[in-house]
DNA sequence: AAACTTTGTTTTATTGATAAAACATAGAAA
DNA sequence: TTTCTATGTTTTATCAATAAAACAAAGTTT
């Protein structure tokens, strides 16, 4: 008995032994309200992290008192507050990438009149560091902050295309056995030769293939001693877009300012 | 000798019976980074808390294990890794507000060639919610996300004199109870007076008073039924400030692109 | 109106987090 | 080299966080 008891600890310890739930719980909280849950109530909390009702009252005791969501006194009620920023945007001040690249993803913009972003790889996904939006009404919504799947994305698989075989290969294994879901299956094979022509073309365009009804063309940009620290696009949708306008203007221009920012990039970072 | 273990408990309970000091140190580490302190040592994040080591080794496994963090194999420092942005930007993504005002703030900014921004309340603070850098090299440099507090900015300053007086009167007391360091000195007599002139005119401009050497003009935004929801302001250094192209060009340009901000959120918002 | 749910809140027993100490290792100082 | 100090890691005793239960209040259903 006594034996047994050992193993279990002996298993939990591997993995979760020093895992905190206090902490677990108190970032799932903050990542629970949405657009469409843009209030909770206690017992919903508890509901969604599964848990007694005592947890979360006591979380959100302690989030409310440093100011990170509020309770509605009447519908009792709990929402975010803008304090919630200040976590992540230690981060985001914390980079000169954006700062530096953003008046060149705004004259993309405006030269293309469609939405520019700039992303770095994180894990397996493409993390949105920079958005222009496009000024038309009918414009990509994507924020930044956001994570993609990289083989989902013109920017992931540009970036994939131009990193160093070890961690281009890695990536691709992990790819294949994470499969995650609502993005394309991914095909091992026919993406490294994919990922092949990309590199010698030095661009991607995706004609919607993957984000339904969007097109985008995506550019590699390289830090000091040619490595690739991140990708930039332009995104419009599928309407709006002119295949001959895309070949002759817009894949130039993307190119034209990621080699701009790239030999930035070189100076600085 | 019961009674006053009871007592002490009692003491306890009115304010922080609740709290939970592992959410607590687990939000604090995450804001210990910093553009100065990318990278902390388990050291240096035990000694800032105040604790013993054995804390913050199990809340960074667990941050690292949710990929908040990463660990450097070799250096063993920490360092914030991009998922951090997800957790404040569900609000940021919340917000109709920044998204709707883009355009019109990408204007004022073209029109004006000086940064523009919007800001809005929280608690005794301005937090910015939206930024168009000025395209000249010396900008101004607040982030989104940046707190301030409300007596210390041209846009604080505007939201407060617009406020409810019940909401304007609360606040002014909290003001003159706080009393925050580095903060310009409340005088909250002569901060009245000065909330009704702005009331009157209509907007605030900043010459260089507060934030010194930066010069501010801001306007208020008013939601349906009137009531202010947000404030804007363009800024600029004070060498490249000139007096009279502000009263006659800029501060025009700014009350009218709030004017036209505020007759679109009343449809909207 | 009465009975039934649901929700927020408080209390107590148990489980998990923390501090203190001990240990291992690496780099700095002697 | 040897000693010393600082840092990361593991262990154990204590203290705090959690689940379960019980309660009050408000809203629903009957």
């Amino acid at each position: 008995m006594e034996i047994t008891k050992k193993k279990l600890e002996k298993q939990k310890s591997d993995n979760e032994k020093y895992l905190s739930n206090s902490i677990l719980r108190g970032l799932e909280v903050l990542k629970m309200f949405s657009v469409e849950n843009q209030t909770l109530s206690l017992a919903e909390i508890a509901s969604n992290l599964g848990v007694s009702r005592t947890t979360p009252y006591r979380i959100l005791y302690t989030l409310e008192e440093c100011g990170y969501i509020y309770q509605d006194s009447h519908t009792k009620r709990y929402g975010l507050r803008p304090k919630v920023l200040e976590l992540g945007y230690t981060y985001l001040n914390s980079l000169e990438l954006p700062e530096l690249a953003a008046p060149y993803l705004e004259k993309l913009r405006d030269e293309t009149g469609m939405s520019s972003h700039m992303g770095i790889l994180d894990g397996n996904d493409i993390v949105y560091i920079a958005r222009y939006p496009a000024r038309s009404v009918a414009t990509i919504t994507i924020n930044v902050g956001s994570h993609l799947p990289v083989h989902a994305t013109a920017m992931g698989k540009c970036l994939l295309a131009h990193l160093p075989e070890e961690n281009k290969e890695e990536l691709l294994s992990k790819l294949q056995v994470l499969q995650i879901p609502d993005a394309p299956i991914v095909e091992v094979k026919k993406l490294r030769d994919e990922l092949q022509s990309i590199k010698e073309k030095g661009y991607v365009f995706h004609k919607g293939e993957f984000e339904t009804g969007v097109w985008s063309v995506a550019c590699p940009i390289f830090g000091k001693d040619n490595k690739v620290i991140a990708a930039i696009n332009i995104a419009i949708t599928q309407h709006a877009a002119d295949e001959e306008l895309m070949e002759e203007k817009i894949i130039p221009a993307v190119c034209q300012v990621a080699r701009e920012i790239s030999s930035f990039m070189v100076l600085t970072i």
